[in-house]
DNA sequence: CTCAGAACAGACAGGTCTGTATCGCGGAGG
DNA sequence: CCTCCGCGATACAGACCTGTCTGTTCTGAG
């Protein structure tokens, strides 16, 4: 137990692999991945290069590692609300809005990590675009379920119009005045639910 | 008559300035901005990189011009449906996302320029960021008098929710199947116009 | 205590990027 | 005819990038 916790010099006490990745994920977010090199990253985190290195194989990997931590932090957090509702998948959809919305207000809001990086990566095969595919396809996926417990006639085209809205929201922060997203998002949900018949 | 036609040695038979915004405009958009350098740009194109340097200062300038002559191609499409429907803004709504829709299923597509342009460049002070913003509110504002034509409830609303879902549509490109975005969207200006009130 | 391995520090290679400078040509206008 | 000047070609400066290599220090296990 003592062991693990005190010595700021032990190997796993500050987890450089972890502190990398996050070092690296501000600030990939923040300024763009290829507004960023290495070298930037490296004295960020206070760790040698050799480090990064032997964690990540290749700049590409720590991208690919990046999208898979932001992946996992939305679903984290898309799990934590749906735990709430379990029962009433109308007002999941709501708070799963809310959440989203409440995000992409946010000042320092910069769009969809996954989007940005598809963006600024166009090749396919990139390793950190097959992370983004699948969490585009997952987050489709998500919104089926939900459509489905909603006992809609079509939840496949629910779903994709949901799935359209939300990536609509997360590239459109620009446009979109101070808690604007959350009431858009919402009363734009409810009438594809009504329209699409239940 | 007979002198600007002719000459392919002339001054501006070739229109230098042009051909080098139309090859760095398809490079641009092809492989991403950063990822495309001006020796590139200058070999396609065939042209001396003083030649570039002179017409576009920078390459900042140049990644401008582009974004700038796109959004100049996409008014002029709107436009031109919009003479069709002068009379109808429901079949003008349609219209102008049928060709939306078309576009974003082309094999080819690789969302919108204008927000893709903005995920690779961060800095709000951005030149091409301007013309990127710019045309967003101007999309806005465009679905607002067609709110405005429909006679609906609250017309603003109205254009935020669709603004949302065409945004939405350009960068979803990769969850959409062949075919899908049309529909999808049609589907879903009709479900909003209707709970929007009329 | 010894020793393998993890981490740090920093130099380095090889390439790419933007932007400038130099030189020579050839057509257009005075 | 002669003088600009737009243009091509190319070299160059200076910065930055990714990834490797070397050498040293420290830690924890045996």
């Amino acid at each position: 137990m003592s062991k693990t916790a005190a010595n700021p010099n032990s190997h796993d006490a500050v987890d450089l692999r972890g502190r990398i990745l996050e070092t690296a994920s501000t600030l990939f977010y923040q300024r763009g991945v290829r507004a960023v090199g290495v070298d930037l990253v490296v004295e960020e985190a206070g760790v040698a290069k050799t480090s990064l290195y032997r964690h990540f194989g290749t700049k590409d990997d720590l991208v690919a590692a990046f999208l898979a931590r932001e992946d996992q932090d939305f679903w984290g957090t898309w799990d934590r609300v749906a735990e709430k509702h379990k029962k009433d998948p109308q007002a999941e959809l709501d708070a799963q809005l809310e959440w989203i919305g409440e995000r992409v207000g946010r000042p320092n809001y910069r769009g969809c990590p996954q989007i940005n990086v598809a963006a600024e990566f166009p090749e396919a095969d990139h390793p950190a675009r097959k992370v983004a595919a699948a969490h585009k396809r997952q987050l489709r996926d998500r919104l089926k379920g939900i459509a489905e417990r909603l006992g809609v006639d079509r939840p496949n085209e629910l779903a994709g119009q949901l799935a359209l809205f939300i990536n609509g929201a997360f590239v459109s922060s620009q446009v979109l005045e101070a808690g604007e997203a959350i009431p858009l998002l919402q009363q734009s949900a409810h009438a594809l639910i009504a329209a699409v018949g239940r």
